[in-house]
DNA sequence: CGCCATATCCGAATTTTATTCACATTTATG
DNA sequence: CATAAATGTGAATAAAATTCGGATATGGCG
């Protein structure tokens, strides 16, 4: 159904940036008194810390409600369930995020200068806010089954957002533009989440803002080389009986 | 304190995954009776089946009962926690393909080929156990707390491996010896893991089998590359107070 | 400035689940 | 086939999340 045919005024990559850094707050029941912001505002930060410190199965609600100096069934008249606060903290940063990028990407005169830009801007906010980081890298993003679709759609923009920007670079010749789009972004993304679970696991590397741009210039060569001659090593298997082929 | 001048007789990553191939089912403590025996059996597969569908956070123990057709109580007999017995299902099936692999690598000639190999296997053993999977790459792998050793090391020991076959592929002249191992393996590892989750969480691609290979031949291109030029884009940030400069 | 409707707060139940326990049953072994 | 050890189990306990309903605070308005 798309037309491909004919390029869009807007490329893409933009477009799905702009709706994910506004889809944001509509989500939180709006306060009507001020110290009620106050108090969601300081339920949100200690969230954060007493999940982030254990975990969210393990974490306590009674915990988290001490860490907010409010009674723990106070949190119920912010967020229906333990789940929901816990979900309400990446979204929250990470709409943060895309506004920061949206403002920061015209400046870059290439997309490689935006890929480059994207991936050191997500690395260096976990960076700096590691509670949130382990939040998100650590329990959220891979949780199997978050129903909750806000959750889902802004974590997914994340992926699309890279795709869309490889395929923007294709289209204005940056690279090789038989390269897989998916592919290329898989191992993009990939490489950098896996760097920031390693960071935020083991301390290492211990500068992480040191190591991710030379990462991200390692892995944007791929792009540079473009597709890999046919396979080197054989298959590990031929088509089995019972897998789909397409 | 290793001694780098002497090459040790055995390569480290042999060390390694022989270790991990064998660490394994000591943990259990060992059943006496028959129908025991094959009640565990049971009992952890019908876990791993519940476990992967609700998460383990939301899983009930009375559901695994069920699916298991014992008494919820019985498998306290078993394991001592809902979170031990979660644990075990990994623990059981990395052992095991630590122990294929390492019955297969001697037949490739190049490190570079048992790379390929232990990469595409792995994708292939989640492709063939998606519910063992889902356990292990979205819970249990980035889990933050898994203070139970011997999981934290069975997992550890994938990196490892990786690192030390990198290693050992610069020692013997295989590719460029300036590359950094752990920069490379945390792009093999986090591009093929992405791939894996992705295929878990939306089906995609398609095929994972398919896919695997040519996704495998690209990341090793990088190897074969070697070290990118100086950066090509500017560094996001300059040192700041508070950093930690090594 | 004081009153009212509404929004917010919170201690005390209630509910849901994991985990433990004390006794019953089964198994391997001589 | 008797016996001790190993297993099995329903019913109790415990630990948390979540709900409830009256008490309290807030902001707009006469």
């Amino acid at each position: 159904m798309p037309d491909r045919a004919a390029r869009p005024a807007t490329p893409r990559w933009i477009e799905i940036l702009t709706r994910a850094a506004v889809a944001d707050v509509e989500g939180s029941r709006d306060l009507k008194q001020d110290r009620s912001r106050r108090r969601q505002q300081d339920l949100l930060v200690a969230a954060t810390r007493i999940f982030a410190r254990d975990g969210i199965a393990k974490a306590k609600m009674a915990d988290v409600a001490a860490e907010a100096g409010i009674p723990v069934s106070s949190i119920y008249d912010y967020y229906p369930s333990k789940e929901d606060l816990a979900y309400a903290i990446p979204i929250q940063r990470l709409t943060a995020f895309y506004a920061e990028f949206l403002a920061e990407a015209p400046s870059r005169p290439t997309m490689r200068d935006r890929l480059h830009l994207f991936l050191s801007m997500a690395t260096d906010y976990a960076r700096r806010n590691p509670d949130w980081a382990r939040l998100l890298y650590l329990e959220i993003w891979p949780s199997v089954l978050i129903e909750e679709a806000r959750v889902r759609r802004t974590i997914d923009d994340f992926g699309r957002i890279v795709v869309e920007m490889i395929r923007e670079g294709s289209r204005l010749g940056e690279w090789d533009a038989r390269l897989d789009p998916h592919r290329s972004a898989t191992i993009l993304m990939g490489s950098v989440t896996h760097m920031i679970i390693t960071w935020l696991l083991y301390g290492r590397p211990d500068d992480l803002a040191q190591a991710a741009g030379p990462m991200v210039d390692h892995l944007l060569m791929l792009l540079d080389v473009g597709e890999p001659p046919e396979a080197s090593s054989g298959r590990l298997r031929a088509t089995e009986p019972g897998d789909v082929v397409t």
